[in-house]
DNA sequence: TTAGGTGCAAATGATTTGCAATAAT
DNA sequence: ATTATTGCAAATCATTTGCACCTAA
């Protein structure tokens, strides 16, 4: 059940400990970005309690191992999601609520860049900023 | 001289102070993303000695005026530039140099997402990071 | 004159760090 | 046994705020 977890954290070199499992498990069923309090808050109501440092710390080694990504909506923190296939996100700026955004295609823009100004395109983030359906309708 | 400054900042309806002035006419000079710190840094090159909180105040009201766009790079600071064309960045993760990047045309894709997801795009952003002419050859 | 702007110092919020205790391999 | 991970408390960094004083309109 969990082996898939362990599985997943122990590919990336760091030991299996049953924070890091409940990240993990949290990352992949969870499929929304959270911040750091977020994912203190979800693990506090399964009777988890974990230092801020150390999900802090949790969060930016599974980033660094390319596990987890990490984002920034114009806001102060950083969030977090899985690792899956590329996209973006919509973000409303009445409700903050954050949608999914995919088939982005940039890859033809990434190409003329690398061309034109001789940088090479790692990664790349796209938000956009607007108003949601819902908040549209009020 | 400062008369297209002073007239800038009138029309958004904030008073025109010497400070203002200078964060204006800074802005105006200097084309790259600056944040709080690099505006002091060239105001006191200048003998123009602000508080620190004046220049956060000045910079997120010429921000809500439109006067200046807000950036963000993955760092837990805010960037300001001047709002010129719609264009972006390209973002060297190992010197930190930033280049701009222009014809993005993702307006396309914003009517995609529009009538997609009834979400009403009011503004996006789309950095690109990655490695810098320079540091390639390293 | 008066609404808005500024400086100062203290508060805030997110994140990071040092270090000793602890757990995973 | 060895090395990585954790908890705790304190530090840091960017940003914000309250308030008394000052200044542009």
């Amino acid at each position: 059940m969990n082996n898939q977890y362990r599985y997943i954290i122990r590919e990336t070199g760091l030991k299996v400990t049953p924070t890091r499992l409940a990240v993990i498990k949290f990352f992949d069923q969870t499929k929304k970005p959270a911040h750091v309090a977020d994912i203190i808050k979800a693990l506090v109501s399964q009777k988890i309690y974990a230092d801020q440092a150390t999900i802090y710390r949790i969060v930016e080694n599974f980033y660094k191992k390319g596990l987890i990504n990490r984002l920034q909506f114009q806001k102060r923190k950083f969030y977090y999601e899985t690792n899956r296939e590329e996209h973006h996100h919509a973000i409303c700026n009445s409700c903050g609520k954050i949608e999914d955004i995919s088939n982005c295609s940039l890859q033809r823009l990434e190409k003329e860049i690398e061309k034109k100004h001789n940088f090479k395109v790692e990664s790349h983030s796209l938000e956009f900023f607007g108003t949601c359906s819902n908040c549209l309708q009020k």
